[in-house]
DNA sequence: TATGAATGAGATTTCATTCAT
DNA sequence: CATGAATGAAATCTCATTCAT
């Protein structure tokens, strides 16, 4: 009848934001049940509605704050990137600080980013993937071009570089949901990152026919 | 009442079928509609369930002759791999056979492997793809282990082993998502295996602090 | 496609009706599933329709036969009586005939009856066990009238009378389902209509305040 | 879209428990329609799963307080019978005093037990009867085999002891269905009672062959 | 005789969402 | 802030029944 009185305001929230995290992990976003998360919190289906327009707001408060920041920290890695170094050969190091980066901030907030990444179906985060991919993809579409220039006579291939760059987000993903060790991330990525770079030498360029 | 009769037996069945296959691609598993489904093969729900025992049965009807087929070709594959390939350094030319077949495998029936590696959240086969990497790691963890009786002083790394074989499997439904044209699909996986098997001699083996 | 050839003409039906019986006792009218019947049968639907009209008529085809012949056989009984047994004194043997005859007709055809009497709810015999009660009751209320005739001062216990002839079937439904061997049944019986018989001297009938 | 309110809070829950009582009555459990009880009591289907889990947790809710009730009104009657009274020919009045108990308790809620008692079928109490019958039996038998003890050369006759516990039972349905006033209900039962003791007078004890 | 295919109405249940209080 | 009540649409599934072949 009367409502509970929280000692703290907000608390309510931190409590539907917490089952939420763990009902979405569970289940997925599609089959997970606003009841049961309303349950889990203690509170009713009318005080989530109080906090969150709908079932997709809720799970936007969960990813969208670590999204942003992450498309932001990429689009100014790889911006830092386009302006500074003309020549590739000199990024050895780059990628190296790139995957600590991105570990480092996956693993500041490792259930959002495992709600993101992989069980965002049914929401309008279900491309979040692909746009990432997207993003370093451009990037990397820049560079394999001067690549290709400074070797006449081939050209991109476009399939590898996007089947990589997929790759190297996929191994993100991948130690996501099997390292739980920052630490151990980071040495395991550090290690894929070198793997990467050997793919770009054997697999970005190939003959190009067009060409005399 | 009345029921409506079709000049060709099993016309029906097809069409519900192809209905099914592009509402389950669509929508995934969990979202699509048998309601729509039937609307869409033009026949009332109670059709469904003269040829199907319910929902997951139609998905099963799609999937699960070409995953056993799969499933079974592999295990075929590394048995024989087991008795004859004492030696892991002549298996180059193995790599790319694999490759092909799996490839044809797929695109044989590319429409169930889409369903079945990325839609099939909510059924029985959610796990499928997990399953085949463990079915190809379990082989390929026997010819690391191989490798490092061979090196002394290394042992294998686990997680580089099991990662070079999500992301072998990853490549394959990438080939699936990405091109339609078969022969362009073997090209590209050729060249991928040929990339994986540098992966193996880079990362599988690290050194051995137990060993003196 | 081709229909089976039966040897003899009528197996199929016959085959049908046992699964009927079975599936009837088991789930009782509402519940049993017309297609369970037909698959026990080894038939398919379409052939029951062939030899009944509908659900009632499948039920019907089973109890009707036995159920007439039982009213008949009680309508006579009762005929008789009223004809030649003015004087109730003398009735003692008699109803050791009817628990007799009634058993007798109750084990010749005991799936039918158990159907008729504990399965029926929702066809249109639901109420044969009251039009059974009711058939005997009439009968029951003219001998009641004769011993009241016979003792002034006292009228007929209404309750009492039709709660008798009430407890009077149940005890031949409860023999139905509890006693197979119909040589026992019989002895049972014999015993409960003496106990019965009491109950009408015991309480048949009460003091009639209208009369002086 | 937008919920209806009502001034009187509990309301909607009454209405409901009201229609599925004359629905349950009327049709029995099985072919009873949530969808015509919700629309009897003027509400959605929603609605009757916000007050109750399932169907058969609508019926619960009508009968399970009013059976365990009766359940513990038995066994604590048993109970202290078979503690003070070892002499079972002074249980004349405690017969009497458990008919006009159960009578009590069963017109207290006449239409809870109507269902319970015959509209059962397919719910978790379609044994309910039989497990009243088996707690009075169980304790009756007691009784029977004390009986048996003092009159040497006999033992129970143990068919004739389940009948009359079924028909003291049955007894007490066919008042319920039968007769609306408790008043006259008691009279009836308590003049049934009294015939059923005779019944064990003449019924219960049985030669013994096996004894000389 | 019997099959195989299909109907269409109905069943129970779940869900996100709403809103007066 | 939060509750408790209710909505209404959609979901999957079952059923007796029909009928051309």
């Amino acid at each position: 009848m009367s409502p509970r009185n929280h000692e703290q305001s907000g608390e309510t929230k931190e409590l539907l934001l917490k089952a939420a995290r763990a009902e979405f992990l569970e289940k997925g976003y599609t089959k997970a049940s606003l009841r049961k998360i309303c349950a889990d919190a203690g509170v009713t289906t009318g005080a989530l509605y109080f906090f969150f327009k709908d079932k997709e707001d809720l799970f936007s408060s969960i990813v969208e704050k670590p999204y942003r920041r992450l498309v932001t920290a990429l689009e100014e890695h790889f911006e830092f990137d386009s302006h500074a170094a003309a020549d590739y050969t000199q990024q050895e190091g780059d990628h190296d600080d790139l995957a600590r980066m991105l570990v480092h901030h996956l693993y500041s907030n490792r259930e959002a980013f495992l709600l993101l990444l992989t069980r965002a179906h049914g929401t309008s985060y279900e491309n979040a993937v692909d746009e990432v991919v997207g993003l370093m993809e451009s990037s990397y579409h820049v560079m394999a071009e001067q690549m290709a220039s400074a070797h006449p006579g081939t050209k991109v291939n476009e399939y590898m570089l996007h089947w990589l760059t997929h790759m190297n987000i996929d191994a993100f993903i991948h130690l996501l949901t099997h390292e739980c060790d920052e630490a151990k991330a980071i040495e395991h990525m550090s290690q894929i990152m070198d793997y990467i770079v050997t793919g770009w030498t054997k697999m970005i360029l190939i003959p190009d026919e067009t060409q005399k």
